[in-house]
DNA sequence: TGGGAGGTGTAACAGATGTTACATCCATAA
DNA sequence: TTATGGATGTAACATCTGTTACACCTCCCA
């Protein structure tokens, strides 16, 4: 249970009487910047709708190597999660809040009654299904036919844009992590576009100049 | 309108009454070996379901450079084409029959009625989407943590399964294309692995031994 | 206040992949 | 039969990315 107030903001999602389903089985869930909200090999068994902040979906493989996925945000829901709640399986993926982050937590069980009920439920989890299926192919484009200096230019807009700040707090160790470099190759790439006018450096923090 | 026939096989997935209302409304198509069933850019009403065959599906950029991104066989549909058809989008994909290819196209405008009405299309459904998701995620894997000699094992693994014979009918110039490369780069690496006693090489075909 | 941890700069080198060039081989159409 | 186009083999080289090593800086805590 969760007041209305919380999730008045996602009435231009659902209809008023899913809102209130909505609100009476959920649980709301606040959840620092930084944390790991769902870790690789973990069960699931919400569907998270995001109310602020971001998160950040990575995949992981068996030697401990990452790769940034894509960003979750306001009035979404990670479909690679809905995936793992569904089938019961585990999550492939690892989602970390980018912010401070507030969302919704819906208990899977009443997925299928809503989809039955409410043409709104259908549309919002279609409408996930795709947006994730697209963000995956935007991550293959950029894996496949993209240098790492156009990969780092794409991550840093991307990166700017969730956080609404040209501005960034980041270490070269935290964007060789996300695509999945090195360290000394990100420091390298990053100093040729401060050359370049692209950006300034500082000690943790990076601006992206236009 | 297709014979009973066509939808009997299918049985495994639908019950009696939406397998009759899929007859119905459907029509049978087939598409031989070769031949793009849907390319990029193109409009899509209806759903695909495999009957037969199988099917591959690329993804290409603005430049015509390609990468395969996962195959459709019996039983299912292309939750990215799912995807334009509903959101009567284009294609951002192409899809190219790998084998002499037999489908059945659903016309989009009972996806949603089906969706209230049949638990199993809901679940055809749903499935698809995260097998789908599950295939791009592979090959994200694959593109960000493999070497391209473990790509292109996977990869040949992966054809000879879909093909079901360890002997294959490619040239080196197709499998350069599907994984993103170029001709000589896969000649070589072919050649290294001929000569670890992994494949035999011919012209136009290629033995997979174990 | 001194020392350690983590962040950044840079050079030198290594390995993987892509490119160019050219030879040869095979199948088939003229 | 010969000519042509596509398929393959191979060498030499270019480029991108990753690795290793080390210097130096900044911050913070003991």
């Amino acid at each position: 249970m969760i007041t209305a107030d919380s999730t008045k903001i996602l009435k231009f999602l659902f209809e008023e009487e899913l809102l209130s389903e909505i609100q009476k089985v959920s649980q709301l869930q606040k959840v620092p910047k930084g944390e790991i909200m769902i870790d690789v090999g973990e069960q699931v068994k919400f569907i998270p709708i995001l109310l602020e902040g971001a998160i950040k979906i990575v995949r992981e493989d068996e030697s401990g190597e990452e790769v940034l996925l894509y960003y979750v945000e306001f009035g979404n829901t990670c479909a690679m999660t809905l995936n793992c709640c569904m089938e019961n399986s585990t999550s492939e993926i690892r989602a970390i809040c980018e912010k401070d982050t507030s969302i919704i937590m819906v208990p899977v069980s009443f997925m299928d009654k809503w989809l039955v009920n409410y043409r709104s439920w259908r549309n919002f989890i279609f409408q996930n299904y795709q947006d994730r299926l697209n963000e995956m192919l935007k991550a293959i484009d950029s894996l496949t036919f993209l240098k790492l200096d156009e990969r780092l230019r794409n991550y840093l807009k991307e990166k700017s844009k969730v956080a609404d700040d040209s501005t960034l707090e980041v270490t070269h160790l935290d964007i060789a992590t996300d695509l999945n470099s090195s360290r000394v190759v990100i420091s390298r790439l990053l100093k040729q576009m401060e050359n370049e006018g692209e950006v300034s450096l500082g000690r943790n923090t990076l601006k992206i100049k236009y």
